[in-house]
DNA sequence: GTATCATGTTACTTAAAAAGTTACGTTAAC
DNA sequence: GTTAACGTAACTTTTTAAGTAACATGATAC
């Protein structure tokens, strides 16, 4: 099913992770599988995506729903079933798909009350809530700047250079 | 203690947090002692600290302990004992203070494997942790940008301001 | 010197949210 | 009607700071 494959020859799906970090991954997740979908033509099934991101179908079937609700994707059940793209990757920014998850909980900081009393506190929460915007005002910039399309331009591009390096044997 | 009194005349230990985020709250609290500290020349104790932020001394005392190990502050016991700035407010940067904090991680968003043998997945984690680094830098710029020092001259100005605007009464 | 105050440190519990998992109902293709 | 696939609900796991409790150590006051 991966189409990309590395020069060591294993697939995206064979991959097993050792992470054990629980930090939010949906955006790269959803990204990885957009790309997927973009390079195929036939619905991808839950199981083979759960299989792509080493994770069971039930949380594909969750995270991907969120995509369905923004009409980025869609899907369909029984046999030669599953999920497929609504829209043009060209025209889809990263920052559609992370509108599309909800806009997750960016910062794992944040200042404690909300409007404090303490005049002092107040300025620290400011400053602190200040860079915070800044840094998330940044993000959602470089995220609008790209679009899915991109980024399977960009791996292409990464073949095309690997092929010229390391030409096909033949035989 | 609480030297800057809100209108309503609540200093901030009095205030009662109904917060329940879990987030890392420790640089906006930490700004918030430091002010503190620089507005008095008496030492301040873990108890009186941990009534400024509504927690309790033993947290007060492990967080401020960075601050020992940076050099921003030291600590005596014994009578009359507590915490003390050892560097001016001025020349203190809020991203010095979070260095000192030992740099804590900023967000809860992340990419999945670290070198995915996927080139789409590769391409998938690059992106966001490229998007992720450029708001990580933003907010290193921004929190350099400022001195404690300033927040307090800020936080004079909002004082200055309200009281011009709110004469005192005089009986 | 002893009582008290305050830090230094360790060990444990709590809380929040995504991830991970299990189970089962529903719908579509064959 | 059997099988494949999504839809959904309920539950457990994981991670880390926050929160808590306890006690040793050191300094001041008397």
């Amino acid at each position: 099913m991966c189409l990309y494959l590395s020069h060591e020859g294993f697939s995206c799906m064979l991959v097993l992770l050792e992470e054990t970090m629980r930090t939010d991954s949906r955006l790269s997740r959803i990204l990885h599988v957009l790309m997927h979908l973009g390079e195929t033509d036939k619905p991808i099934t839950s199981e083979m995506i759960g299989k792509m991101l080493n994770t069971n179908p039930s949380l594909v079937r969750r995270t991907m729903g969120l995509l369905r609700q923004a009409g980025i994707v869609s899907s369909t059940k029984g046999h030669g079933g599953g999920w497929y793209l609504e829209k043009q990757l060209a025209e889809l920014s990263l920052a559609d798909v992370y509108a599309a998850l909800g806009e997750p909980k960016l910062f794992a900081i944040g200042a404690s009350g909300d409007t404090p009393t303490c005049l002092l506190e107040r300025s620290a929460n400011t400053a602190t809530l200040g860079a915070l915007d800044a840094a998330r005002q940044k993000f959602l910039d470089t995220l609008a700047a790209q679009s899915v399309g991109d980024l399977i331009k960009q791996s292409r591009d990464e073949i095309a250079a690997y092929r010229a390096r390391t030409p096909v044997e033949t035989e």
